[in-house]
DNA sequence: AGCGCTGACGAAATCGATTTCGCAATGTTG
DNA sequence: CAACATTGCGAAATCGATTTCGTCAGCGCT
């Protein structure tokens, strides 16, 4: 029913293909028709079938989000994420389709490159980095631009766009040590992801910087399949026979279970305990005492997924893309200087 | 360079018409051909074009979700709103794409529509009545299933899917009165949205119902444009010769920055001060003492809205479908019995 | 044998744009 | 003025699927 091109031309008196051209500002059509068919456009209010075009251009001007990741773990990170990708895409005109369903499933992912619904796709949260590879493999074996996002790849030939979790745990640890903190507890995922690893390498640099020993039972894994393993984790550390006098907990979440655990105990935050987060979600603000947290722009990051990706589809760069993006330490009122001793 | 129905055709010995209609299960393809079809398609991991399938078949099995509103307004509602309503598409094997650069543009809207890249469209955030009414008529006419969220709006012949803001204003109004309160304090928006109207509806409705008289002057209107607007809502209310003990503030975000202007006057909350919020965002929850708040399911919402145009475009429903979701109470730390008088 | 019917398949049209190529009408040059 | 370039346009092919319609073989029935 809606108004096709043919439509539009016979009410010219041209052809469809002079006005195709002349919308698409070819040259080898004249000012005075080019004018003639926009004017008509806009009275008519034409606009051409999105599915004819992509069919013949073999392009959608649509970029997927492939969300790698049970959503309600992330929903922080997606909130910024989503806006910035979307934002970024549309001022190339690009638009986002979200895809949230195919958690791990690279079949699936097989398959939205083959239907070619999408220019390219940024995965958000890479599997295992072997997995990864495969998944890279994959798309570039179907010919799919894709970036990879917020962890880094450990492949040089792998686009990704990844924030500096070294900087920011050595930031917090650093912070730490300012105030005077000597034992330094740091919570750590048992996964094997980068993240987990880049942090940890970013807290050892900052004790070995300060010339402080690493002390192997300061460092506690994380049982993440523990239902309140916030609490496990606080208890691991408060077991110790020399507990720490600070601790880095492994997201924002965790630390805040751990401020009402530690006022619980019976310990004032931060002059018994100073506790830090990470990620620097929202609450972290209205906490009291406000939590010291490291950030980490997620819309920045969209933000870039997209620039790249785009550069990917252009062909212009040649070879993969990575960034790594600083992060920024909000030192608030959780963490404070060491008493006594 | 991907494989076409051509290729798979060739493959198999037969014609492109039959591969066809085996994947699409029709009655005139024998079992034994469809077998022959469906393995060669799994062994060369054939995929349709959804370009060429969207055109022949003129839709696209992708919905439209167009945000209506600057973004880092409704964040915390977008955070839900998206993996909610994208889940549901996924389940009906449809996709999200998302919209967010329009806000207010009936042209780009129209645009949309003519397109013909998505089946139906999800508004997030109607704007006023009349352009309401007018945006759903374009739509209308350009035969484009359509659902607007989370604002009701006051036409019959419009589908939307809203909270229940009158219920959740009656609810905190009640949960105030019963800890004997008299003198309730109410921001509302200056702006004509259903959504004030319904809240302001629900207060007057409680205060009724307790025999209470309704005093204009506990009623301050926000002044959005106002940098700080919550601050000079906070003072409005306690700068009145009799202040009101309990407040019910627009959204938790005035709410949390009131919590703070009311412990640098040196009010105990609940003790002095009673203050409730709107909306149930996360950091509600985590505040110091936790705010009292009505939570509406964004998810749930998104979930409605998504089975609700799935039946526009289906056209098995006749005429709109209107949904109201009851709205949850959580009575929490800052509202508590009024002192003394 | 002749008729109709059914089951299984393929040829060709179709969706609506873009792009290639050819052609006619001009303009330019030696 | 002939030869050649340039300009502006249209016919037709193309993208890759779906759908309609026609064909033909095989079958049962009289």
């Amino acid at each position: 029913m809606p108004i096709t091109i043919e439509d539009l031309a016979s009410k010219l008196g041209v052809s469809p293909s002079t006005v195709s051209k002349a919308l698409n500002d070819r040259a080898d059509v004249s000012l005075r028709t080019k004018e003639r068919v926009r004017k008509t456009v806009r009275e008519l209010g034409y606009q051409p079938s999105a599915a004819a075009r992509n069919l013949r251009r073999q392009r959608t001007d649509k970029i997927g989000l492939v969300v790698n990741y049970p959503i309600h773990m992330v929903r922080d990170f997606l909130t910024e994420l989503i806006p910035g990708i979307a934002a970024r895409a549309e001022q190339s005109e690009y638009h986002l389709i979200l895809y949230t369903a195919m958690a791990g499933n690279a079949e699936r992912v097989k398959s939205l490159c083959r239907s070619r619904e999408v220019d390219g796709i940024i995965i958000a949260w890479p599997p295992r980095a072997s997995e990864t590879v495969a998944l890279s493999q994959l798309m570039t074996q179907e010919d799919m631009p894709h970036v990879f996002l917020p962890r880094r790849v450990p492949h040089e030939g792998i686009s990704f766009v990844a924030a500096d979790h070294i900087g920011g745990a050595k930031a917090l640890t650093r912070h730490l040590i300012c105030l005077g903190h000597r034992r330094i507890g740091f919570e750590r995922l048992p996964e094997v992801y980068e993240t987990d690893f880049d942090r940890h390498a970013g807290y050892c640099q900052a004790l070995a910087e300060a010339g402080i020993a690493y002390q192997p039972d300061l460092v506690v894994a994380a049982d993440s399949s523990a239902v309140d393993y916030a609490t496990r984790s606080f208890r691991l550390f408060s077991a110790l026979p020399e507990p720490p006098t600070a601790v880095l907990f492994f997201t924002d979440p965790v630390a805040i279970r751990a401020l009402s655990l530690a006022r619980q105990a019976g310990l004032r935050v931060p002059q018994d305990l100073s506790i830090a987060g990470y990620d620097g979600i929202l609450s972290s603000a209205v906490t009291e005492p406000a939590l010291t947290t490291v950030w980490q722009s997620a819309a920045e990051m969209g933000r870039l997924a997209v620039e790249s990706l785009l550069q990917l589809i252009s062909g212009e760069g040649n070879g993969p893309i990575q960034h790594t993006l600083p992060v920024k330490l909000f030192a608030r009122g959780s963490t404070g200087a060491k008493q006594g001793g």
